[in-house]
DNA sequence: CATTAACGTAACGATACGGCTCGTAACTAA
DNA sequence: TTAGTTACGAGCCGTATCGTTACGTTAATG
């Protein structure tokens, strides 16, 4: 996979450190609505043609930003768990945890919201946005949810991907709602709730409430 | 509350009316990051200072606007149980599936969304928003929770604003990654796993999983 | 009629977008 | 060495939006 040397000046791989660093910090200071192009490049001591000719948008680069950011600090947000050999329970415990105590930290807070933003505001970038940034991550919840299931310590009625929806989903109403202080506690108390739902029903307890 | 009449020429209630229904419909056709003012005004056929006449900016524009299209479309947003006679599950059965119902309408996902990347690309207009109009939404339904534990619906120890953060959020989730499609059968797949989970604890099903 | 305020029109300065052109630097192929 | 190709920093361009202002008109008060 050696790089093709192609003709011409080779693009300074520091400036793409610089510009991501940049838009990193900029978009802690001023949030997704602060970034602009102008405010990056000037920030990396770079032009903005040098922008344009890595990110095509600005949507583009701030997927970019939080890619990196992620891969940078939270090794394992992509497989939730790293040790095989545990339980479903055990690698949801421990992935969901991590996702919501690194929500914690201002740093990826913003990779988050920013992601949010950018998703929220138009329809048309959102797709491209969920499938590169957020679509493996969720698939991978469910392959473990799922794996629970087939080794019996869940329900195996159960919506998989209504649970994993609730797990992500509470993380970032909370960041929404700025209530993420008390995040960490919420966390385990979501998944005492969520588990305990998700356990297989015995005789004593039908698996469904009685009204409905 | 009569309003006090005041000199000079008064408002004109219709203008209102007339600039919120453009904002509602461009936000519908191009989201929030295609409205902005000029458009809104010349779609209502009315000049820029009328509307900041009546609202300070943006954000706030596009808040009111989600303010009046749930309170128009979705009367019971703010009250989880209509019938104050009824259970707190089923409250809460009949909110959560109202509201994720909504969020399948075109109309209001738009208004969600707007809500959305609103708080999100700036962490200052999200406390205000926040505060106007989620936050009575977000007690009404802590309460209804509150009013099962007391009735013994749910287990005592349940941390019930974790409860209220996973139904808002998983609506929201779906909302954001375009997977609303499936929306009404998994809300009630979600209810389903997080009713069993609120039970209260018998003597032959321990409240928490043995690992921790 | 005098006062007051909302109205539409039409600008304003500031800022950001995405693109483009300069002159220069860096690297490859002949 | 030389020509060709590409990246680089600096900066300008046209368009667009923001929030604001000035102005003349219209509609209500007293």
């Amino acid at each position: 996979m050696d790089e093709v040397r192609r003709p011409g000046r080779p693009r300074d791989a520091a400036t793409d450190r610089a510009i991501l660093r940049a838009a990193r910090d900029v978009l802690l200071r001023d949030g997704y609505a602060g970034l602009s192009m102008e405010k990056v490049a000037a920030a990396a001591g770079v032009g903005k043609p040098t922008l344009y000719r890595r990110w095509s948008s600005r949507v583009a680069l701030v997927g970019d930003v939080v890619w990196h950011s992620f891969h940078a600090a939270v090794p394992g947000i992509g497989r939730p768990g790293p040790q095989a050999g545990d339980g479903a329970t055990q690698q949801l415990t421990t992935w969901f945890r991590a996702y919501a105590s690194s929500a914690g930290d201002p740093r990826h807070a913003a990779m988050i919201l920013a992601l949010t933003a950018a998703a929220a505001e138009s329809p048309h970038d959102a797709e491209s946005l969920y499938r590169h940034h957020t679509r493996p991550q969720y698939e991978a919840i469910v392959d473990c949810l799922r794996s629970g299931v087939e080794s019996g310590e869940f329900r195996a009625d159960a919506d998989l991907e209504a649970v994993a929806d609730a797990l992500i989903g509470s993380v970032l109403y909370q960041l929404l709602t700025r209530t993420g202080d008390a995040a960490p506690q919420r966390a385990e108390h979501l998944l005492d709730v969520l588990l305990a739902g998700l356990r297989p029903v015995t005789r004593d307890q039908p698996g469904r409430a009685p009204r409905d």
